[in-house]
DNA sequence: CGTACGCTTGAAGCTCATCAAAATCTGTGG
DNA sequence: CCACAGATTTTGATGAGCTTCAAGCGTACG
């Protein structure tokens, strides 16, 4: 069962969390204009909650109740086919929004299922819709994370029908590492995908990503043992991701 | 050059088109509520434009001026890699808007050229966001066709990952039936789209394609002679599109 | 009617999937 | 803290499927 925190907290609070809440995709909307923060941080009624680890947070075909944003943890999308084969779609990792492409049918298509357990902030749909309806800033950020989510999707797309096994990896990882590791910092961190769900993603199996991690092991580029990865030379593996195999 | 036919037509004349705006994803915003569409109509100022065969519509990196819908013809949507290779991003259709994805940044990610002879609708930026602003219908079309575009993007992804050869070619087939012929009509058409670029978009190579174009009139699936084809089992074809590769 | 381009077909090679076994990691209880 | 069992990951051998390259064929168009 979910643990639920019903709790409406304080402004002083929330700014507080700010840090936590810096590289939120929605922040404008929790912390906009200081004049009038009060009143919004109030509507919001924002909950935190958790799932633990293997625990759902969407389920495909659900009515869309809420709009998710990922403070701490992962989170991972996936799909089951007719002949029960599932499907990886992508990953959702702190800052990140789940669930912002079911707006319109209001349906989830797709699980989403926790890696290890998170916390996420819940925005009820309907509060979502208000503010969106009389907030232009709201409205055009709804629009940019769409975009961004039709570019995402695409350039995953165009990665996975083009390119073999050590660019698909290579890819994977510069992507993580951007999305994971504060620009500055060094890039080592410890993934909660397994290579099973790597592989599904990258519509591969788990002996190629195996394989291939080892050959960037052998070439210096990374530093894996299980889920903790240290990447020694993302050039590199950026430039693998956009060499091309067939040319 | 581009063909410019920027002329303001009465709104008479849009009824008899009627029919040929029957299938755009943005009829709405050209046809409202009867009540008031003269209005609607003159604000426009819809253009109707030409693009020739082998000229672009839209350059990658260039600013967007405007958001277009393909009345007759078809368009490829493609971009260059590093290494000056083609990637094949998709392809526009009669009713199909062009470039929506681009409405956050205002700027065209990749280029999009004419297969053929295009006739089209350019709604300028300007006129489609003030339209948006104050018509909540369009706003949640736009929503809608956003959400849509992640939607098949996916769907696209997830075939091209897992599927085989055969599988990735119905699945383009039966969507290319989908959208390019009327439900009750024979499956007969003129894709004017080459094998090399369906292979591109596959993710396969020209030789591939062909040996399964051949494969599929073995069994009697198809008839297909150059661009012209004729679909002659679907149901079967769209069976072979569901069947996985891996299991 | 001939040329050029696109399409088809064939043979050889390479990448990645498959299956299986070994190694390593993870978590649990002694 | 160590030992053990189950899960995950790595590694190996083999083969299917797709690519590559090249040659031949068909078709569109001047």
């Amino acid at each position: 069962m979910i643990a639920a925190r019903n709790n409406l907290r304080t402004l002083a609070e929330y700014q507080h969390r700010k840090e936590a809440c810096s590289n939120c995709a929605l922040f404008c909307m929790c912390f906009p204009d200081p004049a009038d923060s009060a009143s919004r941080i109030d509507e919001l009624k924002l909950r935190h909650k958790l799932v633990s680890r293997g625990e759902h947070l969407v389920l495909d075909g659900e009515k869309m109740r809420n709009i998710y944003v990922v403070r701490r943890g992962a989170l991972k999308a996936y799909e089951l086919t007719s002949d029960g084969d599932t499907m990886v779609t992508g990953f959702y990792f702190p800052g990140e929004v789940v669930g912002l492409e079911s707006l319109f049918s209001e349906t989830h298509k797709g699980h989403v299922v926790a890696l290890q357990d998170t916390c996420y902030c819940e925005i009820p749909l309907k509060t979502f819709k208000r503010l969106q309806k009389k907030n232009g800033e709201l409205q055009s950020l709804t629009q940019q994370l769409l975009c961004q989510s039709v570019y995402d999707t695409r350039r995953l797309l165009l990665t996975t029908r083009h390119l073999n096994a050590q660019a698909r990896l290579a890819t994977f990882l510069v992507n993580v590492v951007d999305r994971l590791v504060e620009p500055d910092d060094p890039a080592e961190f410890h993934l909660r995908i397994d290579r099973q769900d790597i592989a599904n993603y990258l519509g591969l199996t788990i002996g190629t990503v195996s394989r291939t991690l080892s050959d960037f092991r052998k070439h210096g580029f990374l530093t894996a043992s299980g889920k903790r990865f240290r990447i020694d030379d993302l050039q590199e593996l950026r430039a693998i991701a956009t060499r091309f195999a067939n040319h």
